[in-house]
DNA sequence: CCGTTGACGGCGA
DNA sequence: ATCGCCGCCAACG
């Protein structure tokens, strides 16, 4: 698997890695929830490190993670991927309230309550 | 083996 | 509400 390192090793950010890739599209999560799913509790910022080494055209869809306050989180570093994440998001029919934040009532993701369904 | 590097979140003033 | 502070850490050279 394409996960899994010539050693057999899953490596921690691969962990993290496969939880965002169970984001629905249309959906969103926050680091804390990927954290926490990812069997790595209050380490909301470990999955942040991990999402910065992730390049663009990843099959890991980056994307749909924003931080707890239902934002993009900015940074001059993302050299523009920040501004992307937005366009992507809507593309995928999420709106942004004019403060620039989404709701997570609406979009966030719920594992837990039925993975797939219309 | 270090030193550096960064997409967070919660809590207190 | 809105700041600042701080815990926390894998990957890379």
């Amino acid at each position: 698997m394409w996960f899994i390192g010539v050693d057999g090793t899953m490596r921690t950010y691969d962990v993290i890695y496969n939880v965002v890739r169970r984001i629905p599209y249309g959906q969103v999560a926050t680091y804390g929830q990927i954290a926490d799913l990812a069997g790595m509790y209050g380490k909301a910022r470990l999955v942040g490190y991990a999402l910065y080494r992730v390049v663009v055209d990843s099959d890991v869809p980056w994307h749909r993670v924003v931080n707890a306050q239902g934002r993009v989180s900015e940074s001059p570093f993302r050299n523009g991927s920040d501004a992307l994440q937005r366009v992507l998001l809507e593309a995928e029919g999420i709106q942004f309230r004019a403060d620039g934040t989404l709701s997570l009532r609406e979009y966030l993701w719920r594992p837990d309550v039925l993975e797939n369904n219309p």
